[in-house]
This record gives structure tokens, sequence and C-alpha cells, in this order.
DNA sequence: AGCACA
């Protein structure tokens, strides 16, 4: 018998299914375009977007198994391939006769993400990421072992741009490490897989040698995820009650120190800042500037990382040093989610400034003269009055979006940032809506980030002096 | 360019 030898791969015609499997989609196809693509041969009752490793597969399935048949044959014999917005699609019958899994209707939007994390590297991620977190003591998960931790920990520091992540599970899977993260509503969840889907997790959050670990984004089906404890693979931010390491993990070697005790990270002097979304200059003045808020800035140096700038600011002590990190992190020097800031302790405690130039300085030395010796924007006056920089930055270096009062809105983040915004930058100063041109203080870049008050940060009255070591939990 | 949520 000439019995066709059916080895999976090479099976020029698998049997028919209502079911097509589409590949070499682009990354913005959506489910409507999927039934558009469809729609001629038959009626799609149902999708999936987003599969495969590379979340660039689909499928569709039609009502009826000829429908599914005319779609191939239509393409087995056209001379236009199938496409969705220009790209060729490739399509087969798939090997499965119904799309199983389809979430309730579709992918509908709810609160709930389904978060792949790809990259080799993913497992570097270091502990750092979490820093964004003041209140959340993770100290326990430095015990964790596990890449599947870390990652995690990114997912959470990455998520919590958009809005309180209030749970995140994790797990392995064929598709890679994946997590569920959940938002209190879907807007915000929808906020975040908009701004996030697709993107790498930016290299200032990874260690130095790591390579781009990207997100791949759907909604999930679940509303409310179920988490029992927190370990290394699953956390509920809602309950920090909730018990930790449980036999889930054979969690037995953590030393649950303290789930509000003890740092990490161990504080510094000095910080280490690196500035994300920098759609506009940030020079050593404005560092200083901003810095200078908290207390008396002794060396600043500036310099390129993975792309990205970072600064080491040093303070006298680290109490100054703590209230800076603790006001400044995640904030943007700019309204609108530009040049936000992420500060950690670096290890060093004394800067070794060789040359005062445009990346470094040390305000210790000479040119005390320009160096204002009161430390606070935050500490009283709402009206800044930082020391004039060298170079006084010309309006046109920034772009100064209107003076908004209040801190700019974390929610921004890298998140939508890279299209947007760059094109009008000067004009925005004479469209000031509250100020004349040129009425603004010539010591502040306009639109820059007013340390005097405003949400997040302590102000004015209600804060003790910067060089108060008191706590501010 | 080759088949999916623990």
């Amino acid at each position: 018998m000439a019995s066709v030898s059916s080895q999976p791969q090479f099976r020029l015609t698998q049997p028919p299914s209502k079911v097509l499997h589409l590949r070499n989609l682009p990354w913005e196809c959506t489910e409507e375009e999927l039934i558009e693509l469809g729609k001629p041969f038959g009626k799609v009752v149902n999708t999936k977007c987003n599969v495969g490793a590379n979340r660039n597969q689909a499928f569709i399935e039609f009502a009826d198994l000829n429908q599914a048949i005319a779609m191939i044959s239509y393409y087995a014999s056209s001379s236009e391939p199938a496409q969705v917005r220009g790209k060729t699609v490739y399509l087969q019958y798939s090997n499965r006769q119904e799309i199983v899994n389809n979430k309730t209707t579709a992918d509908v939007a709810g609160n709930v993400l389904l978060v792949t994390i790809e990259g080799a590297d993913a497992r570097l991620v270091s502990i750092d990421v979490l820093h964004l977190e003041p209140h959340q003591d993770i100290s326990w998960l430095l015990q964790g072992q596990e890449k599947t931790q870390q990652r995690h920990d990114a997912a959470k520091v990455v998520f919590s741009a958009f809005g309180f992540v209030h749970k995140i599970t994790t797990f392995e899977k064929t598709a890679g490490f994946q997590a569920l993260v959940q938002f209190s509503d879907a807007e915000t969840a929808s906020s975040a897989k908009n701004a996030l889907d697709g993107r790498n997790i930016p290299s200032y959050l990874l260690p130095e040698h790591i390579g781009p670990c990207t997100l791949r984004i759907t909604y999930s089906a679940h509303t409310d995820l179920s988490v029992k404890f927190q370990s290394h693979r699953s956390r509920d931010y809602t309950n920090p009650n909730l018990p930790v390491a449980p036999s889930a993990i054979d969690g037995g070697g953590l030393f649950s120190v303290g789930l509000d005790g003890k740092k990490l990270e161990p504080e510094s002097n000095v910080l280490l800042a690196s500035i994300e979304n920098m759609q506009y200059a940030v020079t050593l003045d404005v560092l200083h500037m901003v810095f200078s808020a908290f207390g008396a800035v002794q060396k600043i140096a500036m310099f390129d990382k993975n792309g990205g700038l970072q600064a080491l600011v040093q303070y006298p002590d680290v109490q100054t040093a703590v209230m800076a990190k603790e006001a400044l992190e995640g904030h943007c020097i700019y309204d609108g989610g530009f040049c936000k800031l992420h500060i950690s302790y670096s290890r060093h405690n004394d800067l070794s400034i060789k040359v005062n130039n445009d990346r470094s300085r040390d305000y210790t030395i000479h040119s005390t003269a320009m160096l204002n010796p009161q430390p606070s924007l935050l500490g009283q006056q709402p009206v800044p009055t930082v020391g004039q920089p060298a170079h006084p930055y010309s309006g046109t270096q920034f772009a100064p979006p209107p003076e908004h009062p209040g801190m700019p809105q974390p929610s921004a983040g890298w998140a939508a940032g890279a299209p947007a915004a760059p094109h009008s930058m000067p004009a925005q100063m004479s469209n000031h809506p509250y100020l004349p041109p040129g009425a603004m203080p010539p010591q502040m870049g306009p639109g820059m980030m007013h340390m005097a008050g405003h949400s997040g940060l302590p102000q004015g009255s209600a804060m003790p002096p910067p060089y108060r070591p008191g706590q501010m939990q």
C-alpha cells in the first residue's frame, strides 16, 4: 500500500477544520481585522489573537466547515495572498476542530492582563527594579532564588506605573514566563496594555549586560486572582498580611525577616538616578536643581548607560539621600511624563570628580558662589529659589508644558512615551495659559517639576526639614 | 513561517 507517511511537519494537506491557523500577522492585528479577513467566506464565530511564541499568530473559527474550506481554497489559488494591513498572512487549517479557551466573549477588556515576559536574560533582572515600592517590604524576596520571581518583580514595577497593581501571579509555560496582573479596573488595565504591549522593559530597570525583555500582553478572562500566599510566584498587594512563603514552594528556607522590617537595599548618601523617557535635555544644572531641593548636593556625575542617561548624586549624608529618593522616585522632571526619574542607592559613598564640566561637578570645591546654600524648594518657599545654574537653560532646551501644579502623573511613564510629544516644545512657553510670556521664573525651567508642595511630595509646612532623620513612611 | 491560560 502506498500509504502516506504522515509526518506532521510535512503534510501538505491538513484535514480540514472550521478553525484556521494564521501566522505572520502584524502586532497590531485585532480581532476585528481577523473577522474582516474571514467575513467574505462565512461567519466567523470565534477568534484568538496573539498566539504563539511571537504572539503573531491567530486562529479564526468559522460557523461552518465549508466556509473555512472556501477561505483556504480561495487563497490557495489566488494571486493575491491574504493580507492584514498589507502584511501577507499565511493560512492553514488548524489541527484543532474548535477554538478552545475563548474568554467569555473574545479578547474583551478586563481588569486582569496576561503578560508574557520574553527574553533570554529575563532571569537576570535585578532586585533593584523593586525599589519603586517603598512601602512594600520585599525583603523576603531577596531570599528568593528563582528567576521567575525576579521577572515577577519587574512586572510589578513596570505595571505599577499605570495604577495600583492588586495582585500578580506568575507561572512558567511553554510560551515562556507569564504573569497575570490584576488592576482595579479595566480602564487601568487597558491603558497599561496599550502602552506596554510589545515593548521592552526599559534597560534602566535591568542590570547592565542583560538583553531585552519584551512584554506581550493580552487580556485575561480573570477578574479576581486568587492569591493564597505571598510567594515568589504570586503576590497580593492589597493584603500585606497574607501569609508568606507557602508550602507551594517548600519555602522553608525563607527567613521572612519582617514583612515590615528592614530595607534590603543598603542606603547610601549617593543616589543613582536613571532618566527615562528623556524627550528633553537633562543637564547637570537641571539635576542639581532638582536634587538640591532636598539638601546640599555635593557632587554629580552623569554618564550614559544602556543608551540612557544616568547620574550619581552625592549628598553629605544618608538621610538626605533617603529623603530625596523617596520623594523623587518615579517622578518626572517635566510634566507629561518626560524625563522620569528612577532612583536607587549607589554603592559609592564619595564620588571622585576629576574635572568639572557639563557632565560632572564637585560643588564642594570651587564655584561655591553659584551654589545656593539653601537647600530646599521643599522646605519652605513655594517659590523655588534654587541656585541659578551656571548655564541658564534657555527655554529652548526644554519642553515646557504649562506649569501644572501637581507632580506629573506617573501614569504616562515610558508607556505611551516613545511616539508622543516631541514636536512643539518652545512654542508652549508662549502659549502658557497662566503666565504671560517671559513671566517664567528664570531659575526654573518652565514646566519643571515643582518640588514645593504637590501631590506625592511632602510639602512645605507638612514636611519636616530635609535634614531631619525622621521616618517618612 | 508552522498551533493556544497556569
